[in-house]
RNA sequence: GGAGAGGUGGCAGAGCGGUCGAAUGCGGCGGUCUUGAAAACCGCUUUACCCUCACGGGUAACGGGGGUUCGAAUCCCUCCCUCUCCGCCA
């Protein structure tokens, strides 16, 4: 959610970064300014009006006091019209809060400065590439039929026991998760990330503050029964460790990071392209996270992006980094970058990793502040990015690295699979 | 699942209808004293919103919501949560 003080200070740069995202951002802000107007007028007349009550109140109590019942008696009678004039106050200031409130949970983070004009993923920015596109042997297969083939990866199974995009691992299919998710963590926390394993499930109030709702409540799993979500990201548990919380600046930066599963329903997404392990409800990812001063947001992002490169060179995987035009961001990002890497069987780039800038959207949701050198509690930004997602990368490691002889494991991730090689 | 207790400021813990945003203690910040430190003493120490260029002023908040009252942390209703005991159980 956009501040308020923000929009009311900088309506002209909000309405022109809004605008790379092509809505109308002349009409939400022009909503949003009248609705504010409402509510502070409401509020000032609103508060004079208890102020008088207050003021009679205090009268009362110190005629009764004084033994006088006569002149507090009349003074009782003086109240009637000001409750019910603030009473009507009161409704008036309740709605247009909830109206102002609601229109702008509808606003999407306006989009930093460097953030590209575009509407469509082809108009993302390729900002770097690196590593080499492996040539196949003639009979290379797509990851859901080596996973067949060699036996460590079992989709049908998951369709039995669950339902479609569900896979099962088995033997050293599942060994290379385990290996990839230790990996992952021990160099989040070698890099200064602390480890959390949080709940797998949320209450609303963690959706709505890291944005997942209203936005994107049909993209979570919903146990109604007992009103929580599954998390689709450990962004979510994580982020909202800090909600309601008032920081002191030395404690920041905070850098966590979490390694969950992830549960996304995925909704009206099937066909050719989401075959295997390209798009599933449930994946294993490892997530970073961070708390930072706004000075500090942006150069926090950027060793984000190094630590994800630095994790792709070791899988000696093919990637890209992607800056994302304001047609293709998230509705809470500020900025992001999105990493692919190349899938050589399949002939295509997947995403593994989305790091994000939310600045102040997210914070001014939970609630996330933090003492600077006045001591007045300022709004912190909060970042995250996969660091990694597990699926994908699973995919193009199989893809890339098929021989004749099995599928080769890279040298970085040997010491925590044990194996060179996967083999039938 | 059954029975009971309780939710107050960073923490502990009073208040149970009238200057209570809230005693007291601890913690934290500043000061006096000291070569320095400790101790002692003094003062300060929640947040959001509104008005104001500012000084300053106002409103709200004692788990959430509603009610009674001129007035509620205090009384009533309701929901949520936490803890203890019993049962079940990894």
């Amino acid at each position: 959610m956009l501040e308020l003080p923000f929009l009311r200070a900088n309506r002209d740069e909000a309405e022109q970064r809004l605008t790379k995202r092509n809505i109308d951002a002349k009409g939400l802000l022009d909503r949003a300014l009248e609705l504010d107007e409402v509510r502070r007028n409401t509020q000032t007349e609103l508060d004079g009006q208890l102020a008088e009550l207050n003021g009679l109140s205090r009268t009362i109590g110190d005629l009764m006091k004084a033994g006088n019942k006569d002149e507090a008696e009349a003074a009782k009678g003086r109240t009637t019209a000001l409750k019910t004039t603030s009473q009507e106050l009161r409704e008036r200031l309740e709605a247009t809060e909830k109206a102002l409130h609601d229109h702008l949970c509808t606003i999407p983070n306006a989009p930093n400065a460097l953030v590209p004009v575009g509407r469509t993923p082809e108009e993302n920015v390729t900002v770097m590439q690196e590593g080499e596109i492996p040539v196949l042997h003639a009979n290379a297969k797509p990851h859901w039929e080596l996973g067949e083939e060699y036996g460590f990866l079992h989709m049908d199974l998951g369709v039995k026991i669950t339902g479609a995009g569900f896979p099962v691992y088995s033997g050293q299919g599942a060994k290379l998760q385990r290996a990839l998710i230790a990996f992952f963590l021990d160099r989040a926390t070698a890099a200064g990330y602390r480890e959390i394993i949080p709940p797998h499930m949320v209450n609303a109030a963690s959706a709505f503050a890291t944005g997942q709702l209203p936005d994107k409540e049909g993209q979570m799993y919903h146990a109604t029964v007992d009103d929580l979500y599954l998390i689709p990201t450990a962004e979510v548990p994580i982020t909202n460790l800090y909600r309601d919380e008032i920081v002191d600046a030395d404690k920041l930066p905070v850098k966590l990071v979490g390694y969950t599963p992830c549960f996304r329903r995925e909704a009206g997404s099937y066909g050719a392209h989401v075959r295997g392990l390209n798009r599933v409800h449930q994946f294993d990812k490892v997530e970073i996270v961070r708390v930072e001063k706004p000075e500090d947001s942006y150069a926090a992002l950027n060793e984000m992006v190094e630590h994800v490169k630095g994790l792709l060179r070791d899988l000696e995987l093919p990637y890209r980094q992607l800056l994302l035009c304001g047609g293709d961001m998230g509705f809470a990002s500020a900025l992001t970058y999105d990493m692919e890497v190349y899938s050589a069987a399949q002939q295509r780039w997947l995403e593994v990793s989305s790091i994000s800038n939310f600045e102040t959207f997210q914070s001014n949701r939970l609630k996330l502040r933090y003492r600077g050198d006045d001591k007045k509690p300022r709004l912190a930004h909060t970042l995250n990015g996969s660091a990694l997602a597990l699926a994908r990368i699973v995919a193009a490691l199989l893809e890339n690295n098929q021989t004749l002889e099995g599928i080769r494991i890279p040298k970085a991730l040997q010491p925590y699979t044990g194996f060179a090689m996967i083999t039938k």
